[in-house]
DNA sequence: CTGTTAGCGCATTCAG
DNA sequence: CTGAATGCGCTAACAG
């Protein structure tokens, strides 16, 4: 039981953490290794009297559990592995802070991939992180290359496909239909009775599919040549100025409608300095309202998703796949987030 | 040399890649296990044929290396830990993204963790995050609790306190001085003549300080009693237009001086609606220019300061701490990237 | 250039 | 409730 440790308790403070390891606490605590290991992760299979010798080993020593050699020996990281094309957009801002907060709640840590919008490098992404033996992992959009399927597929883990819907996930897919919103955008305003369009939008491939479904839409209405401006992503006020500018030039819209809420902004200061009156002269339509932009600008009309429900159930979904144990697919979930028209325009 | 391996190879590429691991590329390749680490991590250490013998067991098994055994194994987890409050505020997004360019590319990947402005949250993420054994620790501002500057200290690895200044670094500091900001910006502005202020500003650390400073700076010039509007973070565009609101009720300042570029549009939304011009009748300004927001809103003044190039130094200073083999900090570097008062006031 | 031996630090599985 | 044996998958260090 007294077993015989040279160390000072005193100075073992200031010993050299970083090399303590748990068959050192367990010698400083007078117990086996094991016994150290089911203080500190299974509490109620010790007894208190035992637990506390190992607390207060674990404090002199400032002990750090070697998480890569739990995990080897577990086969479980508590990783999960976010893949998204960038947090400058801020698109996905309010989704990744509601997705790691429902994680970091359950202990578990996030790795962080920022792939631009590439398959290519979401592809390589994938292979990288998958070395890391992630108990699953979230990524953007259902587009991906076969490699990356194929890859994630065979990992057997849980995988949730966010900001999209598709019929065919990976395993899960949370969030909605980009063509739909196109669609059900453009026939809403028809019936408002706007007649002559314009489109801004950022390369975005889920910007592009919105845009496309949008003007195909408008089509079917039989209102065809449709100004389309495309720029490249990030969306910035800038952008929004620019290219609305650029679709001023050569048409007069009734209404613009932006890839984004960034993008609208950006157009209502354009505006703004033509002498413009948003929405009579010039109606503005953005996307997202994640800023709530839509609050302070009253006269910005917008489509608002709630990009913080989406981080939120893909950590609940996850954590449920986690606890059930069941590492692989065992029932697809195809959860449609929706999104709702906030229409300010006076048409 | 020619092993006997049972699988048919032309099916190994549905196989259970999952488990699949160093050995049985091996046994496939004929050769030995060291021989296909060598392969897959050094490969001018391997004769060009052992090299294709082993990439072609490697694609027909779908190996993916296990790198919590490999960390384990060689103490390099090829992990950098990254501490933000939060990646609502946009402000961090580009210093994110540079950063992240900067690892990648050198194979390095990203652990995330958000604390939300909370140094008890910090201390318990560093904890958390030491047990991956990263290689390296990035964390925002230079105010932490003792411990986590003990663990810190301890993991003797390289760490990085960025978007401050302080002349006792943990290890390396990147950033710039929000004191000496709120000074100089005090200063300048007095010197073009103003004399009735507002601040408005979230309680970001960082902010306060750089608007204590400010209002400190302004004390010194006889200038007292500026009214002070502190907010909840995260800034948007509804507290900065509602914000503006309280400021313009109890008082009449020439000039609103903002915590972010983001509060100071909402200011300009609210002086439109009051009928107010910037900056004849009120001058607004930013802080961040992060969106450009300057080049869009010709009225607005900001401070500029570059994200992306404390990101980029960040990844670079890291990068040479793991290329010359000191783990440990064998010279500090505290690295001033300074700011830019941008001015678009005529007064 | 390639193989062998040893062990990284921990958790699983059994005994007690 | 606690302990002992074993191996997770890989790489360092050496030997050839």
């Amino acid at each position: 039981m007294e077993e015989t440790y040279e160390r000072k308790q005193g100075d073992a403070v200031d010993g050299h953490a970083e090399s303590m390891t748990l068959i050192d606490v367990a010698r400083i605590a007078g117990v086996a290794p094991m016994t150290v290991s089911r203080a500190l992760h299974r509490p109620e299979l010790v007894r208190s009297a035992t637990q506390k010798k190992v607390l207060d080993a674990v404090r002199a020593t400032g002990y750090v559990p070697n998480m890569l050699a739990g995990g080897l020996a577990s086969s479980k990281s508590s990783l999960v592995a976010v893949l998204l094309p960038t947090i400058a957009s801020s698109v996905f801002a309010d989704t990744v802070q509601a997705l790691m907060d429902g994680l970091t709640a359950a202990r578990y840590q996030t790795l962080l991939g920022l792939t631009g919008y590439s398959a290519q490098r979401e592809e390589e992404f994938v292979e990288a992180i998958l070395g890391r033996r992630p108990d699953g992992v979230v990524l953007a959009g259902t587009d991906h290359t076969d490699v990356t399927v194929e890859r994630l597929t065979r990992a057997k883990i849980p995988v949730v496909e966010i900001w999209d819907l598709t019929d065919t996930p990976i395993d899960i897919v949370i969030g909605f239909s980009h063509e739909r919103l196109g669609e059900e955008l453009a026939r809403h305003l028809v019936k408002k009775g706007y007649r002559r369009f314009g489109v801004l939008t950022v390369d975005d491939p889920r910007a592009l599919r919105r845009a496309n479904s949008f003007i195909h839409e408008l089509q079917r209405h039989d209102i065809d040549n449709v100004p389309f401006e495309i720029r490249h992503a990030p969306a910035t006020l800038q952008v929004g100025r620019e290219g609305a500018s650029a679709v001023l030039k050569g048409s007069a819209p009734e209404i613009l409608v932006c890839s984004s809420d960034t993008l609208a902004q950006g157009v209502l200061a354009e505006a703004a300095s033509r002498g413009l009156k948003v929405p009579q002269d010039l109606a503005v339509m953005g996307f997202g309202d994640l800023n709530a932009a839509a609050h302070v600008y009253p006269a910005l009309s917008t489509v608002r998703v709630d990009g913080g429900a989406i981080g939120a159930r893909t950590a609940q979904a996850l954590l449920e796949r986690f606890a059930s144990g069941d590492r692989v697919k065992d029932y697809p979930v195809r959860l449609d987030t929706g999104f709702t028209i906030i229409d300010r325009d006076s048409a």
